[in-house]
DNA sequence: AATTAGCACTCAGGGATGACGAGTGCTAAA
DNA sequence: TTTAGCACTCGTCATCCCTGAGTGCTAATT
């Protein structure tokens, strides 16, 4: 049977209401749409030819269509409108990307709550490093207070951390000063597995006044370096499902969420075709998941540092929107932090180029 | 009436099944309970003069009893036994207390999550600063590539915070040193309301080369020291509320979450006698928490950093566990960050003292 | 005086029943 | 090819009744 014009159509527009209500759509609300010019039984007719095409599915015999796996998949294809952010949207998404404190894991939890308070669905942030391994670039020891020190750490990932370590020592500054030559020496290029024990010992027999500081300043780096390898999976909102009629059950919702807690956000398949991806029902990885959807999308900040972020919703979500929230989020973070930052010019003359 | 010893122990034997088992526990479940020589005639007097006294309630004519408010108030002053945590359970808290890195508000988030773990109930973390404004203590500036500089920021809070930034200027090491010098005369002990465009502009006429980098820096720096001013909010586990049989509604547990949204938690009052404080039902602020309570308990970090972590939970939770368990929470993170930090000795002849 | 057994009473919960209505498929007419 | 008409299906909702747990009261017992 052939897929026409008119079969489209009217997929579309199921698709669309089911979106908005939720419930199985009948021939008759699709008759009474704007721009249907054919009556009810028409659209039976060629509502009986779609689900025996496989795109719609009957809850029970005397019930509206609903969208079939197949269905969905054609719809965000083919079908979907693309959703036009509205300027209020623009300008609010505007607003609320104006971070506080532009620390990496804080902007993504903040990013993580943004969209999920924009889509109202429950959404992830997933970080990751790509290309080599972290290694060491730079140590810088400063002397705080009396037996106070701070430990700054750069990796080659462009990842500053620092420290304040306690110790009742009293050292000089010129002991810092060895301490941290002594370091740079000996740890810079090396990943955390190539720190080893003998290293750490020479290290430790070379540093003078300092020694007893080695032993803290190691284990800070190897970890520092350890959890960078790492990608974090940030979570939130996901009493946002709740609000969606198809998880008012309880169980059903606990189901989801505990199927699809960090761990398997953490190994969803990165998006590869195209800035957004969405993965329907049954193409998702547990058979929990038959009735949920995921959308996501890929960012990329620069300096090996990359990541995901996504909703997880009903299958019946309003695609379109999401997907022109998600992307314009990935983009703003990309533009927040790939690009060096110019100072915000609140004095005259501010010409930094 | 007198509250006579049996009465009591009637009393709590009542809150104790309750809180195992959610329903209305009735006079024959009590009179069959190990250590109740009565019959279940008596104690049905019994519970008819509890009620009367307005320790229980009655769901409806022909239900058993469930403890009201004055009964919770009643069993968790006098009445509940302390809760024993379990050598197992110790050892567990312990490992998950062992924090990967030590960067305070990832800590924050973990302790979250372990509490609301741990108790099975959705769980809050708050940080507050006590004490004097933050004021800066001590800048640091290091060059790290062409065109790249870290700032360091020592805030008299003993926080450290750092950034990394990218400006394509090519600046001498002496420069960095001038711009250090001048920002650590110009800007110590200043809290972030002190610091006004004249004081900038004044800085940035003495900043010599290094002029651009001033407005970025004391912009961060100003974000810095309101940071600290806040007090941050941790929520987690919210989906944990739905395990509990009087979420199970939907309605309801989203009323409870919505109602109880960070800016509430954060305006909890302190508690302030005794170590863990317990918020029952209609204590609490809104109506809508009607059969809600709070578990609180502080912490105390020094630094002028202290705080509180609870959790929420129906009215019948387990409050001798939940108790025990953020005690011990807030013990562990006394010692985590109140004392000095010993090295971890993994080296033979660790001595620092 | 305190405790207990017995009994009538109350009421929430759960299954069965039936009316209702939205939606369908089919047929015949346009 | 489209449409009107109609019989049929089946989920939803309200109603009803039954069951059982639990109570309060009274009278007997210790």
């Amino acid at each position: 049977m052939e897929l026409t014009e008119r079969k489209k159509k009217i997929l579309r527009a199921i698709v669309d209401c089911y979106i908005q209500t939720a419930e199985p759509v009948g021939s008759k609300a699709i008759a009474a749409m704007p721009g249907m010019d054919v009556s009810s039984a028409t659209i039976r007719n060629e509502m009986a030819d779609l689900t025996e095409m496989g795109y719609l599915e009957q809850p029970h015999t005397s019930a509206g269509r609903i969208p079939s796996p197949a269905g969905y998949r054609l719809y965000v294809n083919e079908l979907m409108e693309g959703y036009r952010l509205s300027i209020d949207e623009t300008q609010s998404l505007n607003e609320a990307m104006e971070l506080k404190l532009q620390e990496f894991d804080k902007v993504m939890t903040q990013v993580g709550k943004m969209v999920s308070n924009w889509t109202n669905l429950p959404a992830y942030a997933v970080t990751s490093r790509v290309g080599q391994l972290p290694t060491v670039k730079h140590f810088e020891i400063l002397s705080a207070d009396t037996g106070s020190f701070i430990l700054v750490v750069m990796t080659n990932t462009e990842t500053v951390k620092n420290k304040l370590i306690k110790l009742p020592l009293n050292i000089q500054e010129q002991d810092l000063k060895l301490l941290s030559a002594v370091l740079n020496a000996s740890l810079t290029d090396l990943s955390a597995e190539q720190i080893t024990p003998e290293i750490l010992s020479k290290i430790r027999k070379s540093a003078g006044a300092a020694a007893d500081l080695v032993p803290i300043i190691v284990d800070y780096t190897v970890r520092v370096l350890q959890e960078q390898q790492h990608s974090d999976v940030y979570l939130t909102g996901q009493m946002k499902l709740l609000g969606q009629p198809e998880y008012r059950d309880v169980e059903k919702a606990q189901e989801v969420l505990s199927t699809l807690d960090e761990e398997v956000i953490a190994n969803l398949p990165a998006p590869t075709d195209g800035p957004v991806q969405i993965l329907v029902g049954p193409e998702n990885i547990a058979k929990e998941l038959k009735d949920t959807s995921v959308v996501m999308t890929r960012f990329d900040i620069g300096d090996g540092m990359q990541g995901m972020i996504g909703v997880v919703g009903p299958t019946r979500m309003d695609y379109a929107q999401v997907t022109a929230r998600l992307s314009y989020f990935a983009e703003g973070l990309g533009r927040m932090f790939g690009k060096n930052e110019l100072p915000p010019a609140k004095e005259p003359d501010g010409g930094t180029e």
